[in-house]
DNA sequence: TTGTATGCGTTATCAT
DNA sequence: ATGATAACGCATACAA
């Protein structure tokens, strides 16, 4: 402790915390002997006096680069205040988005970015007290949640209307799991946009899959297989676009020639592929910076912190074109 | 304070630190006593008291799908030891590792996991003393740090060996920045399996870029520009092999017929891209595992942590076949 | 087996 | 403008 040159501890934590407080001269022999004897104040002692930890959780269901995106615009608002964050795997297990909650009453933390789509059991009642939250881009049905997220079934209008617009009129929905409300609106946005268009809707329309590139692949051969001969495909996310791009070639498809695909995301690694896909821009960093923002108020006790709806775009690119006129019979798969 | 039932606090802390010390009547009341009142440990306080965070740093150069999965392992073996995990982006600014490195010094953290390949100035000094730290997966030329990683070199051998053996003579790789150790050792190791293969090399052979698609398409061309006409290309990682494909395409050049092209890194994307791109794996999962646990012994003080050398492995798929026996001519690139 | 007392390194409230 | 001192909430050595 530096105060073994005649002041006591209380001037140095002032010197740091208030400068303007303390005389001119003494400020600078403190800082100058802070500077030699290389001090730096224990950040426990400072977190258990002022009762802040200066860190939150960013709960995510996996490990993936698109929250790695999301993180990179919370990294970027946290850092503008002061604030760390830690990014938390919850393995999709409800278990353990509940023991983060509890590391957080422990004071571990101060606040949590929420991207799980899902609550832990402890804040459902309806008068559980929340520890500070925001949910972030996988929207949560509860009105007690802030949250910072796009508008999923309008985004899914965007792309409907592209499709429409090129003069598609047999067009199917590959989904994500229907357990996420985010699936859901997607899928809604889907059947309305159909209906706006005066185009029948069918539940044979839309499958319901995983987030993966297999879903995409096995789908589009199932359409086929029910004598659903879709033009155009509004897939949920850019692996099963990629996947549904796969699945057209098994089927002796060409894209964007005999049959259109958009995807939905617009990841980085699409850079990498040819055709360059068609696809829906989530503005990840915008959402996670957005998100920390209102965190950070939110720690601060700012009452009025309100739920944000960001912008979605429509990216054209290769994989969208006019619909073919003559018809053409798929192959059979391999 | 749950001290309120007549007991001190000291037994509490006892109950939950060393049960065994507490008569089990008592530690029965206390126990119960905690779960009614949801009694939770302040960690704060906890940690105080300790000296200790149970937190590390894991600083990485760049938000990359690569560092998630380094990540995901070093998660692991965090959670088996009670430890959490902060990654944090230094956004290749020497500056900010070294920002990092003061905020361990005020104990915000127990020690770090460096995956930047560089050290920070502070800890450049020979006398300097290092925080527990382990080199993570990207290795740095300083014999006291303790490192995690595979042998670039050697895996560089594994892809040309491959190669050389399929028949091909005219073998040229494409690398990444060379400031890196790992760049540079991956270019050793290409350089040695051709002076092993008996095949000639020359700096023309070589080139140096940056870790992304734009520098594969580029590459491939520059080297047809220079009258240099590669039958196999061994890219230093996943990114420039796409890359090299898409150039390679652009050339009218077919993969693997016309060239073969082999990665590196094996990256999660790949599995959405046709064809199928032969590449080397790198264990990120068992890297990001092996070193946390290691730094885990090293915060406790255990003097025998050693660097570790994991395994790659060649993985065969449909970017690398024979070499043509006829000479092809490439187009002009558009 | 349990209680008492001190320390951990700050911040913040009184005094002076 | 500065010092003394009580929190902050737990761990732990020492007593009882």
């Amino acid at each position: 402790m530096a105060a073994a040159l005649g002041l006591s501890v209380a001037t140095i934590s002032r010197v740091l915390a208030r400068p303007e407080m303390v005389k001119p001269e003494t400020r600078k022999r403190v800082m100058k002997a802070i500077e030699t004897m290389g001090y730096r104040p224990n950040f426990l002692a400072q977190a258990l006096a002022r009762s802040e930890t200066r860190l939150a959780f960013f709960i995510v269901p996996i490990l993936s680069p698109f929250f790695l995106d999301v993180m990179d615009g919370v990294e970027q608002a946290a850092q503008e205040d002061g604030y760390f964050v830690l990014m938390v795997n919850a393995r999709r297990d409800l278990q353990r988005i509940q023991t983060f909650y509890e590391q957080v009453a422990a004071r571990r933390a101060d606040g949590v970015l929420l991207l799980t789509g899902l609550l832990p059991p402890s804040l459902i009642p309806p008068k559980a007290v929340w520890p500070p939250t925001i949910i972030v881009a996988e929207p949560i049905d509860d009105p007690r949640g802030i949250t910072v997220a796009v508008d999923h079934a309008e985004a899914a209008h965007i792309a409907l209307r592209h499709l429409c617009g090129l003069g598609h009129k047999k067009i199917v929905h590959i989904g994500g799991p229907l357990r996420t409300l985010s699936s859901r609106e997607r899928r809604r946005g889907f059947e309305e946009a159909l209906r706006d268009a005066g185009l029948p809707f069918s539940p044979k329309l839309a499958i319901e899959g995983n987030f993966d590139v297999e879903t995409g692949e096995k789908a589009i051969v199932t359409f086929f297989e029910n004598g659903i001969e879709p033009t155009a495909v509004f897939a949920a996310n850019d692996e099963i676009a990629l996947g549904a791009i796969r699945g057209a070639h098994r089927l002796g498809l060409r894209v964007p020639d005999d049959i259109s695909i958009v995807g939905f995301d617009n990841q980085h690694f699409l850079e990498a592929f040819e055709p360059g896909l068609t696809t829906v821009n989530i503005p990840r960093f915008d959402i996670g910076y957005q998100a920390m923002k209102r965190l950070v108020r939110k720690i601060a006790n700012d009452k009025d912190v309100t739920s944000l709806r960001l912008p979605t775009e429509l990216i054209v690119r290769e994989t969208t074109a006019l619909p073919r006129i003559g018809k053409k019979t798929p192959k059979k798969p391999m």
